[in-house]
DNA sequence: TTATTTGCAAAAGTTTTGCACTGTA
DNA sequence: TACAGTGCAAAACTTTTGCAAATAA
C-alpha cells in the first residue's frame, strides 16, 4: 500500500474521523496527476474515474489532505488555488515560467538562510515561507546566442 | 500635482485612453490608503467619499493602476486578492504576521543574489520574484525570556 | 446505533461583462 | 462626432453550506 494511503488512514484515525471509498480514490487519483492542478481539474480527473464523485467531496477532500500534510495549497500569480503533492517532500520554493506555466520546486538552504538573516535583523520569528520566482524556464528562454554570452 | 497622478496621466496618454474624474478619484483615495487592501475594501473608501462611483469601475481601475505600475496584486495565504501601491517603491519581499495578518514589506539584495544563483544552477531566467515569509510580527511573538535567548 | 460523510442543489462571495448612457478628446 | 469609460444589473466563476440519504465505526 501507498505511504501516502497509509498516512491519511492514520491521520483519519488520529482524528476521529471515517475511512471512506471517495477520500481514498480521490487521493489515488491526485498522486497520480501532474502537481498544480486546479480543484476543478482534480474533480473533472476523479469523474472520470468515477462519476457519482461530487465536486464538493474533491474539495472537502483536498482540504482533509493539506491537513494531512499530503498536500500543498498554492496560489500562484493570477490567482488560481491549486494544489501539490507534499509527502516526503521539503517545502520549497518555485520556479513559474510566464511563458508556458509549468511550476517547478526547488529547494536551497540558502533561501532559508537568508530569511533567518533578515527576520533576525527585522524582529520576525518565522515559521515558513515561500519563494516565487518567475521568468523563463530552460526550455521558454530564447537560445544563447555566443555574443550574449554573459 | 502627485508624481502618481503624472504617471497615471502619462500611462493613459501613451495607451491612447481617456482621462476620467473617476480614475483620478480613486487613484487619490487609494493613495490615502494603508496598504494591502481588497477591492472591496477600497471600493467602500472610494464610496464614502463619492456614491456615485460603481464597484465595477474601481475594479477597472485597480487593474488600470497594476498595468501603469502604480500598484502591485497580491495574493497572501488564504487567497484573498489586494493591492499595494508600486510608486517608486522597489519590488520586494513580505513578512506576513499570521497571528495579526499585518504585512510587511522589506528589500534586501540578499534575496536577489540567492535567487540568481539558484536560477543560473537551473537554467531559468528570473524576470521578478517574491519571497513571502510567515510567521510572528514583533508585537505578536511571545516575549523572550532570558532563558530563551540564543 | 449514531455520528460522520456524501451528493445535490442552493447560497455566498468575488470578479467580469453586456448594454445604454455619459463624457473625453 | 466618435469612441472609450461608466454604472448598473446580470452573468460567470469559485467555493461553501444545508440537508436528506448513505455509510463507517
Amino acid at each position: 500500500m501507498r505511504d501516502e494511503l497509509k498516512a491519511l488512514r492514520e491521520h483519519i484515525k488520529r482524528q476521529g474521523l471515517k475511512q471512506t471509498s471517495q477520500r481514498e480514490a480521490i487521493l489515488r487519483i491526485f498522486l497520480d496527476l501532474p502537481d498544480h492542478l486546479t480543484v476543478d481539474e482534480v474533480g473533472r480527473a476523479v469523474q472520470e474515474r468515477d462519476r457519482r464523485i461530487g465536486l464538493s467531496t474533491v474539495y472537502r477532500s483536498l482540504k482533509l489532505f493539506v491537513g494531512a500534510g499530503l498536500a500543498w495549497e498554492h496560489q500562484f500569480l493570477g490567482g488560481k488555488t491549486c494544489f501539490e503533492k507534499a509527502w516526503g517532500v521539503a517545502p520549497h520554493n518555485y520556479l513559474v515560467c510566464t511563458r508556458c506555466q509549468r511550476v517547478e520546486g526547488f529547494s536551497d538552504p540558502l533561501v532559508e538562510a537568508v530569511r533567518d538573516k533578515v527576520c533576525r535583523r527585522l524582529g520576525f520569528a518565522p515559521a515558513f515561507n515561500r519563494l516565487e520566482v518567475y521568468g523563463l524556464c530552460e526550455r521558454c528562454r530564447p537560445p544563447k546566442g555566443p555574443e550574449d554570452e554573459d
